[in-house]
DNA sequence: CGTGCGATCTTGTCGTTGGCAAGATTGCGC
DNA sequence: GCGCAATCTTGCCAACGACAAGATCGCACG
């Protein structure tokens, strides 16, 4: 499938990525490399820099993508806010790589239009959730809310993908979520 | 105050750990260098190895004070959900080398016997704060309670570190974090 | 049908880094 | 005052990111 006809790859900007996901999954965010991606494309230690640049745009393109897969998981989830925040913790979970990048902006070009752009399309279909909390107060109060909620669902996946929580959890991501969430969201 | 008297440094190990916080707040997380820290400490390129091992040995260490800083300020926090959560929210803020390495246990050894009882003062740290919710239910609530806390604490933190909230949010992260953890905490 | 031009990829190189090995220097205990 | 272990140095190697210059390809256009 990833066969090198001749001198041109054909597809290389998309194999990278994908070899960057997994190289992220296996080896952890800080041992992306990109002559490592270039070998498992089978392509020159250089060709990277063509269609990325450097190293940040690579993480902003994952970061891109990530932000957009998101806001397309969200919206799937529909107007629920403990469904939103089920599937926000469920994203990070099978979406590792592309979670870990997207909120380190350190490591990508946080001004990148196409960035802004996906970042923004996630950032609706938070709100989104939200809006089904029932409007107790100001819309000061709803901001609060929509922050708590994000806080919430965002640390959990922050924790569990850092092994941080106790065995006790479990090893079902989605069901533990779900019960600390409902402490918030009803 | 960091003179190289001869050939021996003297406080070597204190000051390398001193200048990776400087250096990893300065330039972030990922661009910490040994060489860089034994420059800025006045020694050669191979004395940090000597203290710490490897870069994985120098985290492991940065971790483990920044898990008993944890529990200190945890601790003085006092018995108050809201104040232990605000306690959180502050260390990250104000510590955030510190915080930016603890929940990153690919970087360091997580196995190391003084990093694991550190983290256990922090664990029990967090557990006291908890334990003054009105016990409503079954232990597992209150383990669902203490997790719900510890999320939208840590959840907090992590996305204003990140610089991912919405500008609105304001400039002060104490406040901002007790208006959210109110949410809860109440 | 061919041809030129831009996109894509390669080879070669440089400075930096982490890690290892071997040796120099120091201070402390005896 | 002497030896020994801890501490620090110099020297080295492989890997990496980034850049430059050149090779190859394919598509648009004549």
């Amino acid at each position: 499938m990833t066969e090198t006809r001749g001198y041109h790859h054909g597809d290389l900007r998309r194999a990278l990525l994908a070899a960057a996901l997994d190289a992220i999954e296996e080896d952890g965010q800080a041992a992306l490399s990109l002559r490592d991606l270039a070998r498992r494309a089978g392509v020159s230690h250089a060709a990277p820099a063509h269609h990325f640049g450097d190293k940040a745009g690579l993480r902003t393109a994952l970061a891109t993508q990530g932000f957009d897969l998101l806001a397309q998981e969200l919206t799937a989830a529909g107007d629920d806010l403990l469904a939103a925040g089920v599937a926000y913790v469920d994203f990070a979970v099978r979406h590792r790589a592309h979670f870990e990048v997207m909120f380190r902006p350190e490591l990508y070009r946080a001004d990148d239009p196409e960035l802004i752009a996906a970042r923004g399309r996630a950032r609706a279909a938070l709100r989104a959730g939200v809006a089904t909390l029932p409007t107790s107060g100001t819309p000061a109060d709803t901001d609060r809310d929509a922050l708590a909620a994000w806080s919430i669902a965002h640390g959990f996946a922050t924790l569990w993908l850092a092994g941080a929580l106790p065995d006790r959890v479990g090893d079902n991501p989605s069901e533990a979520a779900r019960a600390v969430l409902r402490r918030l969201a009803t």
